[in-house]
DNA sequence: CGGTCGGGTTGAGACGATTCAATTAAATCT
DNA sequence: AGATTTAATTGAATCGTCTCAACCCGACCG
């Protein structure tokens, strides 16, 4: 109700706004004295700063948005935790904004940073072209791309997925595996494309005898996975693959769960191979194996891409950074063993 | 960088600014040629509301705070989700914060929505006692408590804590364990210190035969559920508890991995049972038991009343909504069959 | 024909903080 | 003492939008 303003606290502290203002922002230049005043007016009155209207005099927030394909997985997360982290230090906010893989939800969110002025945004966009956020670029909001390539008028930090892809599938052959499924969503996203796109790289290198299955799913969750593994495990053993990388951990959960609930075992029945490595794959009814992204550098290095962008927009290079994804290999990727 | 105004989209439209705020505002009331003009102009500068400055005017935002334990825990992400929901409805945002168990950044997350003058707070907030939360209301920014029970000075929603503990006890000692461990965290966390409260009402009921056992720590995270078990592992077997009631599914899963390590069976060695039910709980190694709570229900509930207060601020009285939590019988916790 | 009504439109304040040129007071120098 | 520098403080202008009283003008009424 009673929320005073910086008005009042001069009237209280018998200065003028302005030097309340200066005992706000630069207290060393004015006397101990009058500052004391102030501080006391300010506590007697409960004032608290109007960050709004400050923002509005000074142009530019605090604030930066991220805008992630999905806060229910974990590996979201921890990049958003590795951007606070540096945030933090910079006294900058980061507001987590959830697209759940969906365009509209994506550009809602969207409009509603670039409306609010903030100072950028880090984003995993749905789909891989992105008009929308050069625009907003232009405009003049930076945007960097997080775990996703940029098409190169912005900044942006990734994994290489292609590779990843490829260390998982070749992971598998030499394991013994010789009918893989590759269990992901949309192509358009592009992190399940250039995964895709490593694992049949893979498959080809190691010649004929080795096939590539693919199903896909609108979302990557564990609900999708789960609804995956339901329809692989009613396929005779015969035609079933032997193993099954996923274009996530949470499929690979969900995965799990469905061979678990129709009483196949993993990894003899079915392999599983999982992306990301999220501490709950570690956890698992039989611990997943997984291609592992520094998750919280990812989020780390998109801040300071931005920051840096914000610093000195003048001689600012849109820069690419990209990460090696590796190998964690636990009990689901086993040698194959066919069933005798 | 050029970011433009309303004032040159009027020049550009040739009309007054007041006109270009209502065909922003109230679009029925101009005529559908002036209408058109000014559509035209701000698509052509690519121009987009300042949000800041509105709000400055305005008085009030459209985006409410989010404050949790700790974003990396599942349950809180879900409670986020449910409020969403429900603020997507009335074009609200929702900032989500994590104070990660920490009162200093709780106070800052706090300090910087105040000052952002959002239109309300949502908070599962570290400590017990909250004066600062009942200051900031009486300045004028309604909170409300979520998964906490209100001290009566502003709404909640929580789950009754007492009674989730309680059934959880009432479980194992129905399954046959006689020496049963809770595995929490700071007992200054209201959650954690209800529990507790109510496993040992459960044990107290059951006569003098059943002892409790408690193991704290600092945060209720995997890490440390899994530093417990591990101490626990390394227990004579005679001194070792049966059963161990986590406060959160977190610690159940650290508690699970501990013991996969030290090669003791659950829930043969030991059983578990966690509180939460988030979803990796049932995809765990072994499939957890788990109290659970109506997560989303909770989220969709706080924002309902926050809604309600900033709506009608005068006629408002503080509500405290209590949910009940329920078991789920999974296989971690099992009747118990003393070592042979 | 004068008066009234009402749909459209206008433009001058607010909103709350920051900034900066101008002013005053005090301190230092010559 | 008078001149000059330094330190503190002031207050008006500004940021971009909304609001609202005033205004304009054509239509309608008696």
């Amino acid at each position: 109700m009673a929320t005073r303003n910086i008005k009042e606290v001069a009237q209280l502290a018998r200065v003028s706004v302005g030097t309340v203002s200066n005992v706000l922002n630069r207290p060393e230049i004015v006397s101990p004295a009058t500052r004391e005043r102030v501080f006391e007016a300010i506590k007697k009155l409960g004032f608290v700063r109007n960050e709004v209207a400050r923002h509005l005099r000074v142009g530019r927030s605090r604030t930066v948005g991220l805008v992630v394909l999905d806060v229910a997985n974990p590996f979201f997360v921890d990049v958003a935790q590795g951007a606070e982290s540096v945030a933090d230090d910079h006294d900058t906010m980061v507001v987590l904004c959830n697209s759940a893989g969906d365009a509209g939800r994506e550009r809602r969110h969207l409009d509603q940073l670039e409306q609010q002025r903030v100072m950028g945004i880090l984003i995993t966009p749905v789909e891989a072209e992105t008009p929308w956020l050069e625009e907003l670029a232009a405009r003049g909001t930076p945007v960097v791309l997080v775990d996703s390539p940029a098409t190169g008028l912005q900044c942006s930090v990734a994994v290489d997925d292609r590779l990843g892809g490829q260390i998982a599938g070749a992971h598998l052959i030499e394991r013994g595996h010789r009918r893989i499924m590759f269990v992901g969503g949309p192509m358009s996203v592009k992190q399940v494309a250039d995964r895709h796109a490593g694992v049949a790289g893979a498959v080809a290198a190691a010649g004929g005898d080795v096939e590539l299955l693919t199903a896909t799913a609108p979302t990557l969750t564990v609900a999708e996975g789960r609804a995956i593994g339901e329809r692989m495990a009613e396929l005779p053993a015969a035609e079933r693959p032997t193993a099954a990388f996923c274009a996530n951990d949470m499929m690979a959960l969900g995965l799990l769960q469905a061979m678990a609930t129709h009483g196949l075992r993993v990894p003899d029945d079915l392999a599983i191979i999982g992306y990301d490595d999220i501490d709950f794959a570690a956890a698992a009814a039989v611990p997943l194996s997984s291609v592992r992204q520094p998750r919280e550098l990812l989020g780390r290095t998109a801040i300071d891409l931005l920051l840096e962008e914000v610093a000195e927009p003048e001689q600012h290079r849109h820069r690419q950074v990209i990460f090696q994804p590796d190998l964690v290999i636990r009990e689901s990727s086993a040698p194959y063993r066919p069933q005798s």
